[in-house]
RNA sequence: GGUACCUUAGAUCAGUUGGUAGAGCAAAGGACUGAAAAUCCUUGUGUCCCUGGUUCGAUUCCUGGAGGUACCA
């Protein structure tokens, strides 16, 4: 064991990440960085099942709350950010652990994301302004006009993509096959992952658990002082969105709970789509104890 | 016990003037390099309750049965 790891626990939402990741800490003494693109902010804490406080007192975790929501982070910034972190903490320690359900921002660690250019705020913010008004065909006109064999590529029906190309067109005039590569990024530390698995009824059953569990602890309370800032990206939120429709008169309560539920369950059905092609995953039943997973786990680091 | 109505996709139901069926919901599969808990794409074969009969052909009409609902006893 020579060498820097980052132990990756992946899985879908709700199957006990993060007890799993607790018992890796402790058993290594180790820290925690956490790659949740919600559990980043300050204001949202019951909505996004942030680590238990004892749980917070049993490592030191990192990228937990540290954010506003009034800020904007993505991707790019979180993965420039542990990569100066990183560094420290292998100082310390050579087994790091990173936890979090964010596929992409999990990838943008193990495997890197390609130097694309800043777009600004204000090109941004047109953008959406001037696709609000003209619809996603003048959006599909503006790429195919400016990056041609992008438009080739992309799902032109996804407005998201559309708008980052044609944003980085604007604020760079390159165009995004110049720019991504794909290629995965030299990483100077090793990266082990384990998954948790379970059967999708148990899956389920859990999040259907998990959802009701929130809503006692005061889900709708938390939701109704961030209600004021439901356009924000960051309340773009299962859990949260679901009751501003409901603080709107869109359907009552009952419907909203059911829909958290209904959304919880296709996330988690989207996270495994893009765990099962990852095919570096260690996988282990969600049952499995967690010192039997641990020990098997520090077994493959001796290899 | 009698009368009426119902029994079709996982649940709820629509439909077929007799040529083996469909909608919303739920669900499944997938894409995804800076909004990612976002965004987007694709997917409906199901003993049309069972049993005889009529018919070239029945899920559709008729007989009998089973289960359900309502009302009457």
């Amino acid at each position: 064991m020579n060498k820097n790891t980052l132990l990756c626990i992946v899985g879908p939402t709700g199957i006990g990440k993060t007890a799993l990741s607790i018992a890796f800490a402790k058993a290594y003494n180790s820290s925690i960085i956490s790659s949740d693109s919600r559990q980043f902010y300050k204001e949202m804490t019951i909505g996004t099942a942030v680590p238990e406080e004892d749980e917070l007192a049993a490592a030191h975790h990192y990228f937990i709350q540290n954010r506003s929501i009034l800020e904007s982070y993505s991707v790019g910034d979180f993965e420039r950010d542990v990569m100066l972190l990183l560094p420290e903490l292998f100082k310390k320690n050579n087994i790091v652990i990173m936890v979090g359900g964010s596929a992409l921002y999990e990838k943008a660690v193990t495997h890197g994301l390609d130097d694309l250019p800043d777009v600004s705020v204000k090109i941004q913010e047109e953008l959406k302004e001037e696709a609000a008004t003209k619809g996603i065909v003048w959006l599909q006109e503006e790429l195919q006009k400016n990056d041609p064999e992008y438009f080739e590529t992309v799902d032109i029906h996804n407005s998201h993509r559309l708008l980052r190309a044609i944003g980085i067109f604007r604020a760079s005039g390159k165009k995004m096959n110049e720019l991504r590569t794909g290629k995965a990024q030299e990483r100077d530390f090793n990266i082990v992952k384990i998954g948790l698995e379970a059967s999708r009824e148990d899956l389920y059953d859990r999040i259907n658990k998990r959802v009701d569990i929130m809503l006692e602890r005061g889900l709708e309370d938390e939701a109704r002082l961030l209600e004021k800032h439901k356009n924000l990206n960051a309340l773009q939120t299962v859990g949260y969105k679901e009751l501003f429709g409901f603080f709107d008169g869109n359907h009552d309560y009952e419907e909203a709970v059911r829909l958290i539920k209904r959304n919880t369950r296709r996330f988690a059905k989207r996270q495994l789509t893009w765990y099962r092609k990852d095919l570096s995953v260690n996988w282990f039943h969600y049952k499995t104890r967690h010192t039997e997973i641990v020990q098997r786990v520090s077994e493959k680091l001796m290899e």
